[in-house]
DNA sequence: GATACCATCTTGGGATACCAAATTGGTATC
DNA sequence: GATACCAATTTGGTATCCCAAGATGGTATC
């Protein structure tokens, strides 16, 4: 592979991982170094990921996007339209076998299973289930907020009944899609990201404290 | 201004102003000359430009993308449900001076306004209104999907009726919205959407031949 | 005449050198 | 001690050079 796509994807699961922290400065030739390539690999990576809101410039130079509470509102509520307009389509033509698909990504998930891994799966599900519609602009749309949101999620504290709840909700949706009923699924869906937004914001906005403490940049809303 | 962005603008406007035709191939050299850049600026320029969608690689090299009637339609569905989301936000908190000001630019076009000027304001329409929702997401994919669509529409041979027709939907779309009726707006907004999508893909689909005779790349839906 | 093969050229990917602007750190002045 | 100012360093933007892979075109062979 590339150095180019190298570089992008090692500094994506850096940032992802939060192994730099949001709001941190970014040098090129730090980059560099680090991951042992030139400038233009990284000035590729680095225009690739601020397209994906992954890092951006501070005035002359490059910073990881701190954690904007505003931002994740504002992408809650666009992930909510593409995501039931996803599922609206996936209703109109329901492939039974691609839900199974899907379905058998959550019963991998048990007590056992590490939290990490309940993480992507939850952000798996909805990609892939938007995936499901056909429409490679909503698909991309989805994954690309989940990727804006993931670093916010991981950095949110959730008990294990939340993550009980949100899987059963999962479930629903699935079996509201399976029966080819788009309004109940949509409402479930609906539903599901509202809940999701609430505690996400509600655990950041409180936790904002102990995130600075982490040197982490976290914008109010 | 940079040379990057300077590179990055022009070449945009080359290519939405058709004088480079879909499907030609592009290369880091010629556009170095073109511009009087080199090929640092020039890269970063297509890299962007790839995310836009308006670029493309083709194998090793680099290609204006093609005119695809299939996206066409899918991008057609998913500015639907963004626009439609961010007009229902819009409609709920009215701001009448806002919707005065889109209003203007419908009332900027009559019978001596270049086609260009339709074209554009009839693009500016959907992207204001967007952003009067407030939601930088929404705004942002409704102007992405404008600008996808912006070269097709431009090829789309669209008398006086069909025009006048769409001003007048756009018009009814603003009334709508500033009485703050969303399920009316929103109607009226996706049926104008529907409307426009299935012109804009017959026309082309009956003047392929002709696309092709100009040297143009058209993938069939 | 078709085809397989090889030399040549072209092209994008990467590395490096250079520059201007901005930041930084220290120093002198008040 | 605070501040204004200047030199040194850092950093992103740009230009250029090198290279390997791929495209091209001509040629020899059948």
């Amino acid at each position: 592979m590339s150095q180019m796509q190298n570089v992008e994807r090692q500094l994506r699961e850096m940032i992802l991982g939060l192994e730099v922290g949001p709001g941190e400065k970014l040098t090129e030739r730090w980059i560099e170094g680090r991951f042992g390539a030139s400038r233009t690999p990284v000035r590729a990576a680095l225009l690739r990921l601020e397209t994906e809101g992954l890092v951006g410039r501070d005035g002359r130079g490059w910073t990881v996007s701190p954690i904007n509470l505003a931002e994740l509102e504002q992408i809650a509520v666009y992930r909510e339209a593409v995501e039931v307009a996803a599922l609206r389509l996936t209703c109109a033509h329901v492939d039974g076998s691609a839900i199974d698909v899907i379905e058998a990504m959550l019963d991998s998930c048990d007590e056992n299973t590490a939290r990490e891994e309940w993480h992507r799966v939850g952000m798996d599900f909805h990609i892939e289930l938007a995936r499901l519609s056909g429409n490679e602009f909503l698909f991309r749309a989805v994954r690309d907020a989940m990727t804006r949101l993931s670093r916010a999620r991981w950095l949110e504290v959730r008990d294990e009944a939340a993550l009980g709840r949100a899987w059963a909700e999962h479930r629903a949706i699935l079996a509201a899609a399976r029966l080819g009923d788009a309004d109940e699924a949509a409402r479930r869906l609906s539903d599901h990201i509202s809940g999701s937004r609430h505690r996400l914001v509600t655990s950041l906005a409180n936790d904002r404290r102990g995130l600075r403490a982490r040197g982490f940049a976290v914008v109010a809303a």
